[in-house]
RNA sequence: GCCCCCAUCGUCUAGAGGCCUAGGACACGGGCUUUUCAAGCCUGUAACACGAGUUCGAAUCUCGUUGGGGGUACCA
């Protein structure tokens, strides 16, 4: 199997594009078969420079690394495989050959219509509510027309011929038979008056010559499909299997787009978003393994996927599932690997990666893995591990702080102070003492002891928090707490 | 307008005629646990768009209606 993802270089890679891409991928690893990336660069005007390189390092991190065609060595974008090359600007001779071929046999024609007459039909006809289709003008033109004009040098496009009666009928994978009646096609342009193919003229000649045997994309492809086809039929090429995936929908059904949220997969990454949990919620968007698995990592994908469980109607992305998927995924690493990435977030926000160890973060990791989805709660959701509170969350120290809280806690550090041992058990004996003594419940130094460490009321257990904070710490943000709350 | 595609809880979905008084997951509500917040466990609310057929029997098949989406460029 020989699957292809063929972008456009017009901007950021798009959630949707990686799901595309991600199906393509999973379908050539499935069978052993090959990924080729190619760009679709056809149109000038809307190029975006950076782009393929930015598309190019989106898939590879989201571990869909291509084996043909446009790939990334040594940092750098390359070409790879036997049949380039693989950008489409760097193609035209075979879609000027292509096009040329089928003026030949008749199956396609050159037209000289300006964009005005074009747009001037356009008009009349939805004027007159019927259907916005060329009016197939230049048809009628003789040969010796055609050929005077061409050798004036006339600006023109080349149209394919298509019949006016008759359907296309073909098979997709998805849909099963998808007809279409040739009345509604349109004389298609198929080589534009600056000499680049457009999509469809690109794409079928591409897709044959590179011997893609599955052409798999998004279902806004399903409408022209059949003109792709009628052009395999003029050139005499066979068929690929086609294979429309439903679309990606915004949270009001219309197809996933800006101005309705983040669509660029470099959003979600720069938001914390694993790569894991990004491929996995993608996957599920359209496909399921037909049990009641949910997590799947993308080498599981592989063994399980396949196009026939994937289905016919469009999915809304839905945030929730994708942040309980980072929560699942974030849980199943090793605290060590979160270890790497917390080193990483703490130099990116600025702090001092040094002033805490390894033994110190891991500790952290541990009592706040249960109450993170993503890496970067590791020092949001928990800044009093990186340092001293400077203020006092008010609704906790209006319930938890009372007037005798301040000499409580008094006795409470000389407690602490007076330990021996600083494991996490004897900040909890110790507390029992300091109790005890003062002839109170628990929870009445407990809640002010939590107060004073975090200057929060919610976290992890107050013993794991005094524990990686240190008995010296911990005393001396007792006083800071005493002095500031009076 | 015309053409194509689609239609199960709010969302992602299971379901390929009887196993469905429709299952799971997210989210939401309640409970348990608990020093807090989470997590975890238990539990609740919630859907076959509608109408005709076919059939002994339909969420599942057919047709229609409605709704939604996509397409309709010298953009992909």
């Amino acid at each position: 199997m020989r699957t292809r993802f063929a972008p456009s270089p017009t901007g950021l890679l798009h959630i949707g594009g990686v799901r595309t891409a991600l199906f393509a991928w999973l379908m050539a690893k499935k069978t052993k078969g090959t990924f080729i990336l190619r760009i679709e660069d056809t149109d000038r005007a809307r190029e975006v420079t950076g782009a393929v390189e930015n598309i190019l390092k989106t898939l590879i991190w989201a571990g869909l690394k291509p084996g043909e065609g446009v790939v990334l060595e040594n940092g750098k974008i390359a070409e790879k495989g036997g049949f380039g090359p693989y950008v489409q600007s760097k193609r035209l001779e075979y879609y000027l050959k292509s096009a040329k071929e089928l003026v030949k046999q008749g199956k396609a024609y050159h037209c000289f219509c300006s964009t005005e007459r074009l747009e001037e039909v356009r008009q009349r006809q939805t004027a007159a509510k019927e259907r916005v289709l060329y009016d197939r003008h230049c048809r009628a033109l003789t040969a010796e027309e055609v050929g005077e004009r061409l050798g004036r040098g006339e600006r023109n496009v080349i149209r394919m011929m298509v019949p006016s009666e008759g359907a296309v009928t073909f098979q997709d994978l998805i849909r099963g038979e998808v007809s279409i009646g040739n009345e509604i096609l349109d004389d298609q342009v198929l080589l534009k008056s600056d000499g680049f193919p457009t999509y469809h003229l690109a794409v079928v000649v591409d897709d044959h010559l590179m011997q893609i045997s599955h052409v798999i994309r998004g279902e806004e492809w399903l409408p022209s499909t059949p003109k792709h086809v009628l052009l395999y039929r003029y050139f005499g090429w066979d068929l690929p299997i086609f294979a429309h995936l439903p679309l990606l929908l915004n949270p009001d059904k219309s197809k996933l787009s800006k101005r309705q949220g983040d669509v660029a997969v470099e959003d979600y990454r720069a938001k914390g978003y694993l790569k894991e949990a990004l491929v996995n919620f993608i996957a599920f968007l359209g496909w399921n393994p037909g049990d009641e698995r949910e997590l799947f990592s993308l080498a599981e994908l592989v063994q399980e996927f396949s196009l026939e469980r994937v289905g016919k109607a469009g999915a809304v992305f839905n945030i929730e599932k994708l942040n309980w998927l980072n929560f699942q995924h974030l849980k199943k690493k090793s605290d060590e690997e979160i270890l790497g990435m917390l080193r990483g977030h703490l130099v990116k926000a600025g702090m001092d990666g040094s002033a805490f160890t390894d033994s110190y973060l891991l500790g952290v990791i541990a009592a706040m893995k249960e109450r993170s989805t993503f890496v970067h709660e590791f020092v949001d959701k928990c800044p009093y591990f990186y340092k001293a509170p400077a203020e006092y969350d008010p609704d906790v120290v209006k319930k938890r702080w009372k007037p005798e809280t301040r000499s409580q806690l008094e006795v409470l550090a000389k407690e602490l102070a007076r330990m021996g041992h600083t494991g996490k058990e004897d900040f909890e004996a110790a507390l029992h003492r300091a109790a005890a003594s003062l002839n109170i419940k628990n929870t009445e130094l407990i809640h002010p002891l939590r107060l004073a460490l975090s200057g929060v009321g919610a976290g992890p257990g107050l013993y794991d928090i005094a524990f990686l904070l240190g008995k010296d710490e911990s005393v001396r943000r007792i006083f800071a707490a005493i002095e500031k709350l009076h």
